[in-house]
DNA sequence: TCACCCATGTAAAGTGTTACATGATTAG
DNA sequence: CTAATCATGTAACACTTTACATGGGTGA
């Protein structure tokens, strides 16, 4: 890439911050959204959710209660989530939440976004946890829709990465070259395991 | 895994947040490595910077002029890199960052870290940055130690996540366990690249 | 003169990390 | 009575995102 095609990019990026003046509804980070979505498989307590993060390969979210609870609060204040109180003989009581009908809503809206280039350059976490929630919440026509359109955008994309391989290799280090490798092959096992995927569903469907 | 299993490991994390009190040195964050590790690798100016992670696909760091700006303020404020100030006929003036001596030993330290669980576990981003930078820094022999480490843990943690996998299996949605599968799979596709590229530093080093 | 490029910054808001704090019950 | 488990929180600080602001130069 020349350094026109450079300086295009950055330009398009200044003005998008510039531009995306974002609208009345907050925003939620993807903590919010991998509790909304584990909170709609079934009400739990800020310490169910903990122990999820600690004990199963979700993501790597944090399962610190400084990051926990505090998002739970903010979810609450929303309106997305509702919690009821259990007084336990015994133990002590436990705050059990669970999604509201706002809270399917945003839920929904999440998972019903387009994927977007931007995503599949720096976010890809995201798309990952948006599929492992979508049979649950929309269903396995909406998760082939889903992996048909991941499909067609990093299809586009690997190209463009073998350009900027081949464009910075004679610079690099050995190193810097395999991480970029790296890279690369993650992407392009992606690929497969969406079309692998792709046919599980269509096998399901028949 | 059984309760007990889960609840241990809350407990050792908890235990965790309890005494990992950080020491005198501030602490430098993953885009502040990013920016030592290219600037060791030549001077530049916060705009060439951004121009970096704007057109090339390093790690998937943000462009935004508000993260690298303070980023660079605090690197210098910490002594760990310089600025000079080219006053330049026509264009306006730029200030090229270049490394301290200190910030050349913050750098060599934080690339002689463990590959830890932590690490394998959440911050996998980290790892491939610390081995991008590790030949430029530290040398060929020293890619290849951290090859060899990373290896190591790797090779331990994959059954682990197929037990997850194993135990948790029928109690999900498909895209939920295909969603898991993906992440083991880009863990099995890491393992593989690192034995490649050991056998590369290896025919090098012949 | 307008669009575009080069170049550097700040302010506000949101979020995450780290560490600390509390309280009740059960098993040994 | 002590450790471990269940359970919920807060405060301080650091960092990122988003948006805004500025200013000089070049080519059509």
């Amino acid at each position: 890439m020349g350094l026109a095609g450079a300086s295009r990019i950055l330009l398009d990026i200044t003005s998008r911050y510039d531009t995306l003046r974002t609208m009345s509804e907050r925003k939620i980070a993807l903590l919010g959204y991998a509790l909304l979505g584990l909170l709609h498989q079934k009400p739990s307590s800020g310490y169910d959710l903990r122990k999820i993060f600690a004990t199963t390969p979700m993501g790597g979210f944090s399962d610190s209660p400084g990051a926990i609870y505090p998002a739970l609060q903010r979810l609450q204040q929303s309106g997305l989530i509702r919690a009821r109180v259990e007084d336990r003989a015994g133990l002590r009581r436990r705050r059990v939440f669970s999604l509201s009908a706002a809270g399917v809503a945003a839920l929904e809206k999440w998972l019903a976004g387009p994927v977007t280039r931007n995503d599949l350059m720096r976010h890809i976490d995201d798309l990952m946890l948006r599929f492992a929630f979508m049979d649950g919440v929309k269903g396995q026509a909406a998760s082939l829709e889903f992996l048909k359109n991941f499909r067609k955008d990093l299809s586009a994309y690997i190209p463009e990465l073998h350009g900027h391989l081949n464009a910075l290799r004679e610079h690099m280090t050995v190193s810097g070259r395999l991480a970029l490798e790296s890279g690369i092959l993650s992407y392009e096992t992606l690929l497969h395991w969406i079309k692998t995927s792709i046919v599980t569903y269509q096998k399901i469907k028949r």
